[in-house]
DNA sequence: CTGTTGATCCCG
DNA sequence: GGGATCAACAGT
């Protein structure tokens, strides 16, 4: 594991456990983030933005702004570019709890139970409604939605899910003992690293 | 609980 | 052709 090289924290690190805790809305639906993921750009082989192309290039613009990409054809995952602006890194909201709009996100999602409605970072963004247009949405000020600040909650951290390339840093990170977080095994190709609680 | 597989599409 | 996934299914 390690980081090989003398590798200091990026802030995009912080920013990804200071969202945990946070309201987030989009579509009629409410969460709060339970579970992230950071993603470093530039420097980060498992980052979207580590290749400069026009799906990344949004990560490449001011933070704050909502970067959505479809995933294995199906499902919609949602992140917050965090800047700065020439590092392009941003956070993968990978699973919320549901505080308002309960009715809307069991009829996106189904009758499975309260912990399950926004497991997952595509769960979560079908949950919330969220697709390909809520692209660069500014989460300060739009109809996507990031609430205020909040005191951090309790948090662990492991590696992150499904990532092959650079899988054994920590930089999942996840409200501890919270029963709506995705309990999803890491990637197969993932060769090394620890779990977390 | 664990592991495997198919669905399906934007992007490089 | 691959992937920052999910649900269904089978086996232990």
């Amino acid at each position: 594991m390690t980081y090989g090289r003398t590798v200091e924290e990026p802030a995009v690190v912080e920013r990804a456990r200071g969202l945990l805790g946070r309201a987030f809305s989009a579509h009629g639906v409410t969460v709060v983030i339970t579970e992230v993921e950071a993603y470093g750009g530039i420097d980060d082989p498992a980052s979207h933005a580590f290749t400069r192309t026009p799906r990344s290039e949004i990560m490449y613009g001011p933070p704050w702004r909502l970067y959505v990409y479809r995933s294995y054809g199906l499902h919609h995952c949602a992140n917050i570019v965090t800047g700065p602006t020439d590092r392009a890194a941003a956070v993968l909201l990978r699973a919320g709890r549901v505080v308002a709009g309960h009715a809307l996100a069991e009829q996106r999602r189904g009758d499975v139970g309260p912990a399950r409605l926004a497991r997952g970072p595509g769960n979560l963004a079908a949950a919330l409604g969220i697709t390909l247009e809520d692209r660069g949405a500014d989460v300060r000020t739009g109809a996507v939605r990031l609430g205020p600040p909040v005191g951090p909650p309790p948090i662990s951290s492991g590696p992150r899910v499904g990532v092959s390339r650079a899988a054994d840093l920590p930089w999942r990170f996840w409200v501890t003992g919270d029963p709506t977080v995705s309990a999803y095994r890491r990637s197969p190709r993932a060769s090394s690293g620890t779990s977390g609680t």
